[in-house]
RNA sequence: GGGGCGGUAGCUCAAUUGGUUUAGAGUACCGGCCUGUCACGCCGGUGGUUGCGGGUUCGAGUCCCGUCCGCCUCGCCA
């Protein structure tokens, strides 16, 4: 084929005996035996044997070589005996008889083993990525997010979209996370910045009158960290529609999901349509805009029910306007002390005050720590709500606060008592969400998603309605628990989007000065248009089933956005400095 | 920026309450032996500023303070 390699490491088998073939790998083991050397060489592909033996010149090239070397080896394929065969090995029925061996590479001592499946500090790992990557669950995750690009740009196709390249160079836009700058040498003092997301390339595309827009679009935000989340930069399938409402780009992007989910995994895929939740629906339901519908509890509002009672912690935050949920919870009535202590410690981290509980054990008096404050009515509305053997858990407080450390201990009682469906893929739509929030110190009303959106009601709505009762055509699609997207249906209307960012403080010619590309494009005849942009390393992420991000990048940042790899970022040298008129000035407490 | 956990041979880990440990083991590496292994085996050897700096103590890998790095998390993420 070349003068490396004939067949690749995977490839020979029984029905190729007698043939004469080249191989080109690595060194994934050498066994000397002291006259016979047993090499397995290790491609993308595969493995295979080779054998070298005694007195031949391969054999005493190879007695030098070690794991990781690169050689190429001539060899004759021959089958082996039945006791010598490898049922481990898809080669493993025959073995190559080398008759000569190039070597085309060597190695220095490993800093990491790469044929061992023990756990590798991660600082190792990433600083020699490269040896990392050529291990069998890094190079696979890395292969299955190529697969799924792949196949994420198919289905895109096959729907009537195109894909198209956005500026990575561009402007810094107000709103949303920090930007990543880079100075302009044309422009001494001046900087662009890399976009945090194509957002008004793709509107400006609609305008331009392409119907359907994607891009595995990369994009860059200087935000910190999280296990879900690599910092500086992620992909998303960002993608646009025009002449569309909601259901049309659900309808799009249920098609996709569930086909790639379903491609890449044996889990059970939430069947499209998927369930449509509103912002307020799963807020009240599940304590959380991005819900884990896995986990079979939900939580309920009982202010009423227990409005009348004598009990101080309900007592004291109903009459200070706030509000009692529950989760009733089968089968928790048997659980120790120590288990709902653990409980009120893991609402404490959260930053509450605890959780009161009651406890109906089968055939006994209710008990727990709120059952002997609670009324004979009161216990038994709440014995109703479970079964003989359940319970129910109650947060109070302010309603944000309740509702928050109700989704969190659902979430954790849930975890806690593996109540987490497993082998599934569970999706939804969270949708209508609000327009505007106030500012919890301020009071200011600003834009809670995307400035964008497009107003439920229109300018009618912005005009007449209290600010916080507007609704926005702005939704997330999460599946198990993991916010995938935000998206929406575009506010295209320059007159609405005025109106829009007045009620968040922004001036007319704010609005013009900062998004004067977009605004000015609407006022030449913009389609209404929507989308969203589903992110792909979070998709991978869960295919392949890895609790961390990094997991599925090839070259990942650490949580401190530094590439140990490429010692990135890094100082540069005076002469590009004084080239783009820039002076360094780092505090000296924070010099390193 | 705050909080939590961690940092001991190249790598993965151990080392009782602060004390007979010359800081050990496996693996890697080096040398010797071995012609059918597939985690080859056997014998021997090199390899340590216990992240770094300071402190307490007769004595610190172990306790205290500071600092750096890694991970998780809160803030942050239109």
């Amino acid at each position: 084929m070349n003068r490396y390699l004939d067949v690749d490491c995977s490839k020979l088998t029984i029905a190729d005996v007698g043939r004469t073939v080249r191989i080109a790998g690595w060194v994934h083991k050498k066994r000397d035996m002291g006259g016979i050397i047993f090499i397995d060489l290790r491609d993308h592909y595969g493995m295979t044997q080779a054998v070298f033996a005694p007195g031949t010149e391969a054999a005493e090239i190879v007695e030098s070589a070690r794991s990781e070397w690169v050689l190429s080896v001539r060899g004759e394929v021959v089958a082996r005996d039945e006791a010598n065969r490898n049922p481990n090995l898809s080669t493993g029925d025959i073995e190559l008889k080398a008759l000569e061996v190039e070597v085309l590479g060597k190695s220095d001592v490993l800093p990491m083993q790469v044929a061992t499946d023990e756990d590798i500090s991660e600082t190792v790992r990433l600083k020699y990525r490269f040896l990392d990557l050529r291990r069998t669950n890094p190079h696979r995750n890395i292969i299955l997010r190529s697969q799924i690009i792949s196949s994420l740009r198919r289905r895109m196709t096959e729907l009537g979209f195109h894909e198209f390249q956005t500026p990575i160079l561009t402007s810094s836009s107000p709103e949303g996370a920090r930007d990543y700058l880079v100075p302009s040498r044309v422009h001494p003092g001046k900087f662009y910045a890399l976009p945090q997301a194509p957002q008004q390339f793709k509107q400006l595309l609609m305008v331009s009158g392409f119907p359907r827009y994607f891009q595995i679009a990369p994009c860059f935000r200087d935000e910190d960290a999280r296990a879900d989340r690599s910092p500086g930069e992620f992909y998303q399938l960002d993608m646009e529609m025009a002449f569309v409402e909601q259901e049309d780009v659900f309808e799009v992007i249920e098609n996709v999901l569930h086909g790639v989910y379903t491609e890449f995994s044996d889990r059970k895929v939430t069947e499209p349509p998927f369930p449509r939740l509103t912002y307020a629906e799963s807020m009240s339901r599940y304590g959380s805009d991005k819900p884990d519908l896995r986990i079979p509890l939900e939580i309920v509002d009982v202010t009423e029910q227990v409005s009348g009672t004598e009990f101080k912690v309900f007592r004291g935050a109903i009459d200070s306007g706030g509000v009692v949920r529950a989760i009733a919870v089968d089968g928790i009535a048997s659980r120790s002390r120590k288990f709902f202590d653990g409980l009120t410690s893991f609402i404490q981290g959260e930053g509450g005050k605890g959780v009161a509980y009651v406890l109906f054990p089968e055939g006994e008096e209710p008990k727990g720590s709120a059952a002997k404050f609670l009324s004979e009515s009161e216990l038994e509305f709440l014995a109703s709500m479970t079964s003989p053997g359940g319970g129910v858990l109650f947060l109070s407080g302010p309603e944000k606060e309740a509702v928050r450390f109700a989704g969190r201990l659902r979430e954790e009682v849930g975890s806690q008592l593996d109540m987490i469906e497993q082998g599934t893929f569970k999706f939804c739509w969270i949708a209508d969400y609000p327009m505007y929030e106030a500012d919890e110190e301020t009071g200011a009303i600003e834009f809670s998603h995307n400035p964008f959106s497009m107003p439920q009601g229109g300018l009618e709505a912005l005009e007449n309605k209290d600010p916080l009762d507007i609704l926005a055509y702005q939704y997330d699609i999460v599946c198990n628990g993991v916010e995938l997207s935000s998206g929406a249906i575009r506010n295209h209307r320059p007159e609405i989007m005025y109106k829009a960012f007045e009620i968040a403080g922004y001036s007319r010619e704010e609005v013009d000065e900062r998004f004067r590309g977009m605004i000015q494009a609407f006022k030449f005849g913009a389609p209404p248009h929507g989308g969203l942009a589903p992110g792909v390393d979070r998709i991978v992420m869960q295919l392949a089933d890895e609790p961390n991000i990094r997991e599925v990048i090839a070259f990942p940042m650490t949580a401190k956005a530094e590439d140990l790899l490429m010692n990135a970022p890094a100082p540069v040298t005076d002469v590009q400095l004084d080239e783009l008129c820039i002076n360094i000035n780092v505090p000296e407490d924070e010099q390193s």
